[in-house]
DNA sequence: TTTTGTTATGTAATCATTATAATTTTATAT
DNA sequence: ATATAAAATTATAATGATTACATAACAAAA
């Protein structure tokens, strides 16, 4: 995608499309593995020296703030974010960490003891071993 | 629960039944609130003045480690402790952080795309905000 | 009662994330 | 264009949950 359409696409969610968000929002659109702040921030510092790890965190907030990314919640020690927009559940492998996209059907989930309950958002997660290691049996 | 059952419970995981481990077992299943390990700190440490928050939480991997109670991981910033071994999902309001057990049908969940996976553990938990919330407006 | 292993305790360390203040950049007004 | 105001970036400090570590207390075995 190219600078400008990656510049429309934060001025469309009212987000001033700085330099920085711009290299921010590039990696996520080209790395799709639910990177942590810190991957994003090794990442992106190779081409912006003087780039600061406050600005990644802030920039993520402000993206999720306007549903441009998701955190992904799983390990508990570090989040991870999504840039997928799509309704899906993820899968985490206990061996390599890896979390992979899973597109079940999470509407269909339902429960009737939460009736009084206003439901705003599902969330779905599974645990276990991927294809990879399983291969390498570990 | 009588004490002796309790450390019959501890016994029968292969966990040597300590005091501390009886009380702070006792204080979930007593308060099935999926509290935090501040929480179970502060409940227990008024009767055991001695408690450290170490022993907290070294008990609290114990206990994951023999599947007594499992890890609910939902906010991200503090860890919740749930001795409810049933399969069931979660519930968190958005206004008051309480969560609440619903017993949706996980197991129905399935996903094609994740045929070549190996999957242990499958999780569920909705957002929102709860009837006690809904009616006090905020 | 030694000896040995296990558990509990207190404190320090870790580490992801947020808060704060100063600086730089961008937009607006004159 | 210049001054002024607002927004974003940066560097650093603070926060806070959890873990690591060393020591003390306890329990079991010999
Ligand atoms: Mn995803
Ligand atoms: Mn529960
Ligand atoms: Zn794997
Ligand atoms: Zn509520």
């Amino acid at each position: 995608m190219n600078p400008t359409s990656l510049a429309d696409k934060l001025i469309k969610q009212h987000i001033r499309p700085s330099y920085q968000r711009i290299k921010i929002l590039e990696y996520l659109l080209d790395n799709r593995i639910h990177p942590t702040a810190d991957q994003i921030f090794n990442a992106v510092h190779a081409h912006i020296p003087t780039l600061s790890k406050s600005t990644v965190y802030n920039t993520l907030n402000v993206f999720m703030e306007a549903n441009l990314v998701r955190a992904v919640i799983i390990d508990g020690n570090e989040v991870r974010y999504d840039i997928n927009g799509e309704e899906h559940g993820h899968f985490q492998c206990e061996s390599c960490g890896r979390i992979y996209d899973s597109y079940m059907n999470i509407d269909a989930l339902n429960a009737d003891d939460l009736n009084d309950f206003a439901i705003k958002d599902k969330n779905v997660y599974f645990k276990g071993i991927c294809p990879q290691c399983r291969q390498n049996r570990n």
